[in-house]
DNA sequence: ATGGTCGTTGCAGAGCATGCAACACGATCT
DNA sequence: AGATCGTGTTGCATGCTCTGCAACGACCAT
């Protein structure tokens, strides 16, 4: 709608690819080599791109302050969090939180068991949105017609033999998640990986999040994996208690 | 330089304080509701904020992709990862890496403590530049001119009775680590947290990132810690050569 | 019902972004 | 060395595009 902000906008993903030079993205832009340093300009003034020392552009360093800032003020994020850490205490499984957003699910906080990873690497990452245990709970809640258009756009790629074959197959295993109001991801992102989700719910009954529980097969086989299903339930209406319960009440 | 740009990025910092409704935005920016509405509505058509339920501004999620992709793109941290991580398991304390870039260093990896304890930090957030001893590191390395008009112009915040008090203390603390060659931060920031860091550097002896161990006084005493630097700088040192070593050879 | 708040739209005016051309600087080639 | 190319950079006139206004519609509360 703003064709100035457009251009400058169309740096970001541009430069995300990798490094880039004025005049390449002069050229990918569709502009003129002024026009582009001076958005580049501006963007570099906000700390949204960054000048190497090659003179080369790329993403800059207020780009994960924000993104950081961004997590941690999700209100879910902040609810469930220590909800998602006892789990963790009480099961040793990593757990994970997500959200649905512009079609794409993502994750939004993860508690790790065992090997201390890098926390944040995957948070902000897109789930693998056909197969994922949260992704199912999350879509399942959307409105018919909604659920339908999505599942025609979406691809199917076959991570495992279990992987959701194609949208028929999808909408029919969102509507059995619906109907039973949890859902689970049996290897079908990964051949040895199993995981068991249940839904947060805000006050009008909507699924505002989805939190999950992931173990190997080598750990815990599927059947012991399920037994946890209560436990997982029980943690994810807490925190739905909770989000409901207190609103914010924070600023005037 | 754009003042249409300059207005929509500057909405990103202030919704990553929390949501935001199209007066709030209008009245933070100075600008009309109307000009407010069409810089949203082209942040949210690039996904860079989102609209929620209540109909509030967020930001979106393809700013955690961005910054994803960007963090993962660079190349330091890839090939520093895994000895990260095998130092980690070494000395089980928790393990930083850190880049400088528009005076201010930044955490741009991390692998976590094995112990209970754990201190805050996290990717992408500033660190603490006058006291971090990764922040010592890159900053020491810059030509004396840069170095001298940069700590003219730092506020030197007193978090601890040892914290770097002014740009004097400063500048000499900063030719030590440049003439020995690692740093340390012995509860500058936070009175019971130590750290020893060693700088990576490049083909060209530019220091290029920095990596620390950090740990509580309750798990190791200062002196216990500083035996670990040897390690450090093995670790550091391997980084360097690996980084050295093999050019990308990607992009024609 | 009625006042209030909030988001949204169309429009005219002008402020601001645009592309051009010229410059500066370094690298490379003959 | 000198020339030539390829960068990034600047100043400026043109007119496109952004802006603020005012009016409308939707929603909530009193």
């Amino acid at each position: 709608m703003s064709q100035t902000v457009d251009r400058a906008l169309s740096i970001l993903p541009l430069l995300a690819e990798g490094p880039a030079d004025l005049g390449q993205v002069a050229d990918r832009l569709g502009v003129h080599k002024s026009t582009a340093l001076r958005l580049l300009r501006t963007l570099h003034e906000h700390g949204l791109v960054h000048r190497q020392a090659d003179q080369r552009y790329r993403l800059g360093a207020r780009l994960f302050a924000l993104a950081q800032e961004a997590v941690e003020n999700l209100d879910v994020r902040e609810i469930a969090h220590p909800h998602l850490v006892e789990l963790n205490e009480k099961c040793g499984h990593t757990v994970h939180l997500a959200v649905h957003e512009e079609n794409e699910v993502l994750y939004i906080d993860k508690v790790e068991s065992r090997y201390p990873v890098r926390m944040y690497s995957r948070i902000g990452k897109p789930v693998a949105i056909t197969v994922a245990a949260v992704a199912k709970l999350l879509l399942a809640d959307l409105p018919e017609a909604e659920r339908r258009t999505l599942a025609a756009t979406l691809d199917y790629p076959r991570y495992t033999a279990r992987s959701t074959p194609d949208a028929t197959a999808f909408l029919a295993e969102l509507a059995k998640v619906r109907e039973q109001g949890w859902a689970t991801d049996l290897g079908g992102h990964e051949e040895s990986i199993n995981c068991v989700a249940a839904p947060v719910r805000g006050t009008d009954g909507r699924v505002v999040a989805a939190m999950s529980v992931s173990a190997p097969n080598v750990v815990v086989s599927a059947e012991e994996l399920l037994t946890l299903l209560p436990l997982v339930r029980r943690t994810a209406d807490a925190i739905s208690r909770e989000y409901s319960g207190s609103p914010p009440t924070k600023e005037a």
